[in-house]
DNA sequence: CCGCTTGCATCTCGTTTTCTTATACAGGGA
DNA sequence: TCCCTGTATAAGAAAACGAGATGCAAGCGG
């Protein structure tokens, strides 16, 4: 038996819904249903009786539920001591970021951590996604930092923050004016306008792409980079403006340097957001350092479960180009 | 992370051995191995330094075989006392074997079970071998027991007893003089003689005719039969000899309608056995009673542990036509 | 009273995992 | 040194798993 499977059972009793203890175990409502009912099956003995709406614990399923939930922390616990025993004090958590995440957005995590867990260290490095990717697959990091995850063969990816992209520009720009007197701009003023982006084939320019067609809008490529400090760069030297995640201009606003102009909630479609995933080695328990390091990025943001929303269940937060992901076989990389 | 491995990873350290371990849970030594290193690799840590000879737990391993241990007895407990739940009292083990398993056979196993677990109960029924297997299949019996069981899909056998074989005659028959006389006869004295025998297309008939090929003995058939009984009555009318399993010769040797005359040991070759075994369905946890009968049945048996012999290890008792399975899509019915 | 929504079960099929067989390799004993 | 025993590793096959689609039944709002 699946000790996952017993912790998803525990899951469905603990919160009375199949399609919720999946969404929390990061699996299809239908996965859920199964795990279950394999059990069942393996037992010979019904644990919930869906006779009835809703559902119950059998008798058996009462009892099941009991010594099942202290098996399933009782292991837990278990992998933890003997980890914990490995890395006797602290561990220092590995990261590997692609270089956009900037400094900024983590500093404050690692000093949380630090005063929840002393002894134990965050070291972060900053890197191209390859090497991020190559990092974590070769056990050099714990965990990476990317945006636009895509599955690669024994990675898992947890959806962390998802950046609005905006405008940027220089601030004698006329879209600066617009931005103070209309606090923002709708794509369709961006027509004509020279353009500053992201290299062909980056799954960034793709998704800005797709939402500048979906506005019909055309605008004049002057430039194209692969990665964003360039690309700030030339809007600098009054290129033209460019479509970036707002985080990411937070040194040449405060500078002056540039001005960020947000796009007015307009009717066609989702917003442009930038989604940033942790990813980490599949199948592979995650030190305990790293699991509350995680915990941490996660909390109070707007993915607090670690899941993937799956069919039916959630699915409306996936505006395109992401989804949670574990793996899968696919191709190409992402910069930017 | 599956309990399975986790036994498995148990009964490694108990026994000190990947091979031993492998064969106590009918899996081969390599599946073994790889389900230690599985569990190394999910947690990241060495369980068994492999350096030294012969290999020790590091300090981890003897932690988590603590652990372990625990959490594997638990969970079975707590199976245990959820499907006695179901059956609060006793419980019956529903057995359907085949005709020529002799009532005598069982009935000495069903009164010790009976002792040990007052409240259960055995029911027998006797049947065709496709019946057996259908019952099984459908749930209706919890065991089967049949010969030269053949791998068939969502079904699990268990080696049971290795009946051996002699030839049966008539009481006037030159046989039992030799029998008397040689204690038994040798292959070569079948030479030319009438031969009651089975069905072509039944397990033990090709057994047969492959001991006789071996022994470059050609013998006169004078009927086919797809069942033990049909073979004794021709026999005892005189149509000719047969080789039947001994123990299901028992009434008719009692009131002298048959003799038995055993095969000398001869120098070519494994003697020949008819093996019986124990099937269940497959992937269902046995009910306790039922675990408790198929112990009893193979205790002080021949195969005590309800192990397949794979690989390198104990590979020896599996003459020809038999060796433990565990389902496998194959083909056709056997009947005797 | 009826169509709609919600929640779970079931089916199918592609993917992943796991297992077996075959083979290599390392120590220990003759 | 050579064989024998015990474990690791490779490759291919088989089984298990899980996602998505679909079915179905119960509540719910109009």
């Amino acid at each position: 038996m699946h000790l996952e499977s017993l912790s998803i059972f525990c899951d469905v009793v603990r919160r009375q819904s199949f399609s919720q203890a999946a969404a929390a175990h990061s699996v299809s409502q239908s996965a859920a249903s199964q795990a279950v009912r394999q059990i069942e099956q393996r037992l010979g003995v019904l644990l919930i009786d869906r006779s009835t709406r809703p559902w119950r614990l059998t008798p058996e399923g009462k009892l099941f539920f009991q010594g099942c939930q202290e098996i399933v922390e009782r292991y837990h616990e278990l992998e933890d001591a003997v980890q914990r025993r490995q890395h006797p004090s602290g561990y220092t958590v590995r990261v590997a970021s692609i270089y956009s995440v900037s400094l900024h957005d983590l500093t404050g995590y690692v000093d949380r951590f630090q005063a929840l867990a002393p002894g134990a260290g965050v070291d972060i490095a900053y890197m191209h996604p390859d090497q991020v990717y190559e990092r974590i697959l070769s056990d050099q990091s714990d965990l990476g930092l990317i945006s636009y995850a895509h599955p690669r063969r024994g990675l898992t990816a947890i959806p962390w923050k998802r950046q609005t992209m905006a405008v940027a520009c220089p601030p004698g720009h006329r879209f600066a004016r617009l931005a103070r007197e209309q606090g923002g701009l709708l794509p369709r003023d961006l027509a004509r306008e020279s353009f500053v982006t992201f290299d062909r084939g980056l799954p960034v320019r793709r998704e800005i792409d797709r939402f500048l067609r979906r506005h019909e809008v055309d605008m004049t490529v002057v430039a194209e980079f692969d990665n964003i400090e360039n690309i700030k760069q030339a809007v600098e030297d009054g290129a033209g403006v460019a479509i970036l995640p707002v985080p990411t201009l937070r040194q040449e606003v405060r500078r002056h340097a540039l001005v960020t102009v947000p796009f007015r909630p307009s009717a066609a479609g989702a917003p442009l957001v930038r989604p940033l995933s942790i990813v980490h080695r599949r199948k592979r328990r995650l030190n305990p350092a790293v699991t509350e390091f995680i915990k941490l990025l996660c909390a109070g943001d707007a993915a607090p479960e670690a899941a993937r929303p799956p069919q039916g269940a959630a699915a409306s937060a996936t505006a395109a180009g992401e989804a949670a992901w574990t793996d899968r076989p696919r191709a190409a990389a992402a910069a930017d």
